[in-house]
DNA sequence: AGTACCACCTGACGGC
DNA sequence: TGCCGTCAGGTGGTAC
């Protein structure tokens, strides 16, 4: 699940359960997910800390500790978090475990283990390194127009390049797009001023609704794309079927009436 | 700069 | 029922 508003949420359910609180341990049940720390390294950097606040920039979170260090979170394909009680309440995949001084838990959960669970020193200077685009949702129009000005490829590989925008994958991808009435390989080079506009107008709108919504796709309007995502289901405009290509190497579901290619 | 393909993993699903 | 290919909401590397 994990693009932009999927982080959110989890920000905010990591904010709403486990700020403020001891670590007494912490238990890596799959050392795939560290990054470049070890299990040590992660054991000594969170015991005996908390956690006191947090930063989500496109679908990297970052929880900072009562030290000044950070650990930062990456939920790859199927990542998710679980603040819980009773040990019988552990999701299936966890992989890294932290126990509060309050006997609740909070579980790293990660079934197809691309995620990734580190420790840093400044989350600013991380997103640099990694050349990380801006969060759309702290873009206005004239910077969200300047990300994309110049750009040569498709639209659907530009929205999804974290590199120019940090945050949207291949199902807000395609909801943004259906939105804003784009087939996915439109070129960015012949988007106008209206239609750039519009595109902007479309992914914060997506965005917010798709939070509003806690970032679950089955509670998303029915004028939404997401709720008919399958090949051969109704556009939700009634304007046609709904059909899938490829894009971006991605599979991308789209409206042919209503985004026309070319 | 942009794209296509592969790899990393686990599991669900459809066809036979 | 069981086996097999394919596909899945991400990212990084390589090659063209």
């Amino acid at each position: 699940m994990p693009e932009l508003p999927d982080l959110e949420v989890f920000k905010r359910y990591l904010d709403s359960t486990s700020l403020h609180q001891y670590i007494e341990k912490t238990e890596v049940k799959s050392g795939k997910v560290l990054g470049s720390v070890s299990v040590g390294g992660l054991k000594r950097g969170l015991e005996g800390r908390k956690f006191e606040s947090t930063r989500r920039h496109g679908k990297h979170l970052f929880v900072e500790l009562d030290d000044g260090g950070w650990l930062l979170l990456h939920f790859g394909m199927t990542g998710g978090l679980k603040y819980y009680k009773d040990v019988g309440e552990a999701p299936t995949h966890t992989r890294v475990l932290f126990y509060f001084a309050n006997g609740r838990h909070l579980a790293f959960d990660d079934q197809r283990l691309f995620g990734k669970v580190d420790l840093i020193g400044d989350p600013d200077h991380f997103i640099a390194e990694k050349k990380l685009g801006l969060d759309p949702l702290d873009l206005d129009f004239r910077a969200f127009r300047g990300r994309l000005e110049g750009r040569k490829g498709g639209i659907k590989a530009t929205l999804m390049n974290q590199q120019i925008l940090a945050g949207i994958g291949n199902i807000y991808s395609d909801e943004i797009l259906f939105q804003a009435r784009l087939h996915p390989r439109t070129s960015v080079a012949r988007l106008d001023g209206d239609a750039l506009h519009n595109l902007h107008e479309q992914t914060r709108r997506v965005l917010h609704a798709a939070i509003e919504r806690g970032a679950d796709p089955g509670v998303l309007p029915d004028s939404f794309l997401l709720s008919h995502r399958r090949e051969g289901e109704d556009c939700p405009r009634g304007n046609g079927k709904i059909q899938k290509t490829k894009a971006a190497g991605r599979t991308a579901y789209y409206c042919p009436a209503c985004q026309p290619e070319g």
